[in-house]
DNA sequence: ATGATTTTGTGACATATATCAAATGAAATC
DNA sequence: GATTTCATTTGATATATGTCACAAAATCAT
């Protein structure tokens, strides 16, 4: 097996021991993908059969509220790139996008997911990545129900360190729920 | 069975036919509680062990920040209450009370969920219950991140008007982001 | 390298919302 | 039903953030 498939499938296996088969049940699944920045992967409105998976690179998420690009969350290494939606067959919330040259993999959701019906052990990995979101997303909102801005970026910059060296500030702003000018003065302190 | 636990299950269990032993086997881990208003059900900062289905009532959830509530998410009947946290064995991050007189039924986590390695039904029926949180954390992601309260408020009054009428302002107004003086103000238009 | 494009920073001003204080209204308790 | 408690509204003022305009800096493509 691929030492980057290898390398996914131990990232949301857990406790759990996934026989062989398994194994390459899910590998043929997957597929190694080297794209360029601004490569769009799923697109709002439509309906996608893929989810991703970032070896290298970064990616970002976003919609259109009036016009404008409200960037929802950013992607580094070992971290899984979807929508929720595009996984019940329903079209996606959201635009997904590289930042930077990437390497990802793809997962085929489409011919994936019908097997957690026929094997627990794929339906309990479904279930880790399912729920890694979730607390993803309730991460997200405890830190944006926060009221003052400052604090919000003091605290992104204390945990995701990362994000402010790779991901413009225009989009980070964004994604703070403030423009990049109040970010930009902000900063300034 | 209970008519209330056929319910629950039904609920969760999607297209998926379950087996009466499996729909057994999680009834053994669920009770029916009668409880007032304001009971805790879970503490932040501390681990519990169940998780709630409301039959009939309303729920809230806040955190404390600086010393004041912020509201989080409002449950009624037929919604799912509780910490994604605890189901990991961490201590929950929110407190969840009632917000009205309430019928529930309790569901005991800490037995149910080392079923779904031996149990592919109810491994799929947890992955039911994630997934639908999930979704609705993404809707109030999504929904959180348009600038202007004002649109807020019209949109939850629109796709939520039960909780007007059932859920104080003053909470709601912590939900949205805002005092009760700005959501009152809003009102009057 | 050079010019073009994108990203970030700064200033002046407008506006939404917070804060503090108090009055009114509704609901719960005795 | 009267009294207390809690929830909502309204007013005056302060503050944070948005908006618009433009300059500076960094990055990209040829």
């Amino acid at each position: 097996m691929d030492i980057l498939y290898q390398r996914f499938i131990d990232h949301y296996s857990g406790s759990q021991q996934l026989t062989d088969h398994t194994k390459a049940e899910i590998c043929n699944h997957l597929s190694i993908l080297h794209l360029n920045k601004k490569h769009v992967l799923i697109k709002e409105n439509q309906q996608h059969d893929f989810a991703y998976f970032v070896i290298k690179g970064a990616v970002r998420s976003y919609f259109l509220k009036d016009g404008i690009e409200v960037n929802t969350w950013f992607a580094l290494e070992n971290d899984m790139v979807g929508s929720l939606q595009n996984f019940n067959d329903k079209p996606s919330k959201e635009t997904i996008e590289l930042v930077e040259n990437s390497t990802l993999i793809s997962i085929n959701l489409k011919k994936l997911k019908p097997l957690m019906f026929s094997n627990i052990q794929i339906s309990n990995f479904i279930n880790a990545v399912i729920e890694e979101y979730a607390l993803f997303l309730e991460e997200k909102i405890y830190f944006s129900q926060m009221m003052h801005s400052i604090d919000k970026y003091l605290i992104l910059l204390d945990k995701e360190p990362q994000l402010f060296q790779r991901i413009p500030l225009t989009y980070i702003a964004s994604f703070l729920g403030i423009t990049r000018e109040t970010l930009s003065r902000l900063r300034a302190k």
